[in-house]
Order: C-alpha cells, then sequence, then structure tokens
DNA sequence: GATTTTATGTCAGCCATGTTGACCAATAAT
DNA sequence: ATTATTGGTCAACATGGCTGACATAAAATC
C-alpha cells in the first residue's frame, strides 16, 4: 500500500498513535497501581486483597462465584488471598439463605476502613487527572476504555449491577 | 456537607464517576493483556518478555539502564528474562562503543518477527476500540491517561524519545 | 596513577499470585 | 436414590516481582 493510499486513513489509525495508546495504557496502569500498592505492602498485602476488597465492598453480599467471574482467576487463587483476608477480619462470610452452599462476602469495618482508604488515593489520581481534562475527554476516556473490553465483559458487569 | 452542595461538582468528579474509572481502567488491562499473554504462553514466554521485545523494538540500540528506567523493575528482574530472551536468539547484545560497559539492546529478525505479531493483535484491538469511538474519544482517551501519570513518568519518556 | 563511581551481571533465596490436578462435602436437580 | 453443581481444600508448580551479596570492567575524579 502506497503511502499516498494510506495517509487516507484517519490519523488515529496510525500505527504510531495506535503504538502510544498501547504505551500510555502500560504507563498508566503502572503509575495508577503503584501507590496503592506501596500502602499493602506495609501491611502485608498485595494487589490482589486489593481486588477482592474492592468488590466485595461495591457488591456486598456477592458469592464467591460472582467474584471469581470478575476477577477471572482459579477459585484456588482467590482462595488463598480470600482465607487471608478473612483470617485477618477485613473479610466475613455468610452461608447463603437460599443455597446453603454459597458463601456470600462482607467487608468487616475493618475491611471497609482499609477499602475506603486505597479507593480515595485512587480517586484521588482520577479526580485531579478528571479535573486536568474537562468533561469532555472524560467521556472519550471512558468510551474508548469501553471500546477495549471483550464483548461479554460488558454483558457480565451490566448483569453484575443489576444482581448487586 | 449537603447534596446541595455536593451537586455543585462536575458530574465526573462524583465518587460513583471516579470509580467507574478505576473499574474500567482494571478490566480494559486485563482484557487488553489477555491475548498477547495466552501467545506468549504457548512458546514459553510471558508478560514480561513481551514488554522487553517491545521497547527493545521501539529503541533499537538502548541500553540496560534506560530499559530498567522504563520498565521500573529491578535489574535481576530484568536480567532473568533478558537473558531468556538472549538465549533463545529473540534479542541481541553489543558493547557500547563510546562507553564499553554498556550493553546496547537489537532485536533479531526472530524477536522482530514475534514483536510484529505480538504488537499487531494488540494495535488491532485499539484500532477497533478507536474505530468505534473517534478522534474526539482518542484525544480525551489520551488526554486522561497522561493525567493520570505519575509526574516525572512523562518527563522521562519524552527524554527516551529524544535519545532514540 | 590511584581511587571512587557507574553499568552490568550473577548467584541465592524469598514472596505474591497466577496455574493444574485431585479430591471432598453439601446441596440442588433429576 | 442418584447425579450434577457449587464451593473448599491440599499439593505442587511457574512467573515475575523483590533483597542482598558480590564480581568485573570501565569511566570519572582526585
Amino acid at each position: 500500500m502506497a503511502d499516498i493510499k494510506s495517509s487516507q486513513k484517519a490519523l488515529f489509525l496510525r500505527k504510531e498513535t495506535l503504538r502510544r495508546g498501547i504505551e500510555l495504557l502500560f504507563y498508566a496502569y503502572r503509575d495508577f497501581t503503584s501507590e496503592a500498592d506501596s500502602i499493602l505492602s506495609e501491611i502485608g498485602l498485595g494487589r490482589a486483597h486489593h481486588r477482592v476488597l474492592y468488590f466485595v465492598g461495591k457488591y456486598s453480599g456477592m458469592t464467591v462465584s460472582d467474584l471469581l467471574s470478575i476477577l477471572r482467576i482459579t477459585k484456588q487463587s482467590l482462595s488463598r488471598v480470600l482465607s487471608h483476608l478473612i483470617a485477618e477480619g477485613y473479610v466475613r462470610q455468610q452461608i447463603g439463605d437460599t443455597d446453603k452452599r454459597q458463601r456470600l462476602l462482607f467487608l468487616t469495618s475493618k475491611g471497609s476502613a482499609l477499602e475506603a482508604r486505597l479507593t480515595d488515593i485512587q480517586c484521588k489520581r482520577f479526580a485531579n487527572a478528571y479535573l486536568q481534562s474537562g468533561a469532555s475527554d472524560v467521556a472519550g476516556f471512558e468510551q474508548v476504555l469501553n471500546a477495549l473490553l471483550d464483548e461479554h465483559t460488558n454483558h457480565h458487569n451490566k448483569s453484575k449491577i443489576e444482581n448487586g
């Protein structure tokens, strides 16, 4: 394909621009997670624990199954992290009322406090970035991230929100 | 703070919106990396190898130091990954001409081919997302991600580009 | 020229967090 | 009563972070 042809493409579809997107996502994710990570490491927890705290905080009373399909890890991986959080008193389990095999998950007040502390830091970073940018940029940011998702991630989360 | 006061804030600064941003970033990063990860695992490599291939491809002839400051990992971690890539013939080293302590890094043709294959997949995902969105959304996406970075990440990368 | 600093590598070991496979218990569904 | 499903647990392994200790070569400095 000649240069004349390729110059007809939208600028944002040029390889150079696409690669810039890849890099920005890498750098932003790395920087975004670093603050919470260092707090977590001080109390012997990791990013995986944070994810559990975050989603159990959001979908209080969710089942282990629900959490597994959000995180997309194996139940053995989750089990290790979840057991630790329960042992340390951040999360409590409650047997399901309709299906007694289910374990419904809740944050304790200790868990809530930690979740709030971590999420606040991350929200502050977002608030700052959003302020530096503006409503239209924020809309574009959300639109593109949504379009980057696997198709069935969207459906999945919609149903999760309905349940919560 | 009363509801009346808080409703004066820009909508994009509401906790709910900020949390949506956090979640979108998590889901998008997870989905974005999953395709390349599964190709890598077929040939016994991981995401860490991919990062090295990507940046050595971009900044051909870069030093180990350059790479360390982009990845922000320890030299021991990098060493493991880099040694493997060299042993398998994806990357080659060349003693620096001005400073002979330096190892300048280059992709071999095998490394180039793999890098291209992986990056193409990720570029396709971005191209798709950008097409579904449009130029203004793409601009917003880049703006917000840039604003999410640590301050010194930006400076750092600008100088890297000048050197490359 | 001798000393110090820098760039890089290597060895050893630890930790967090993914993975598979095997197996068990409780309960729901047939 | 039997079978399928949900969830938990144990064991073992891989990846990719980390620290600490130490070696070497070369550059920079005194």
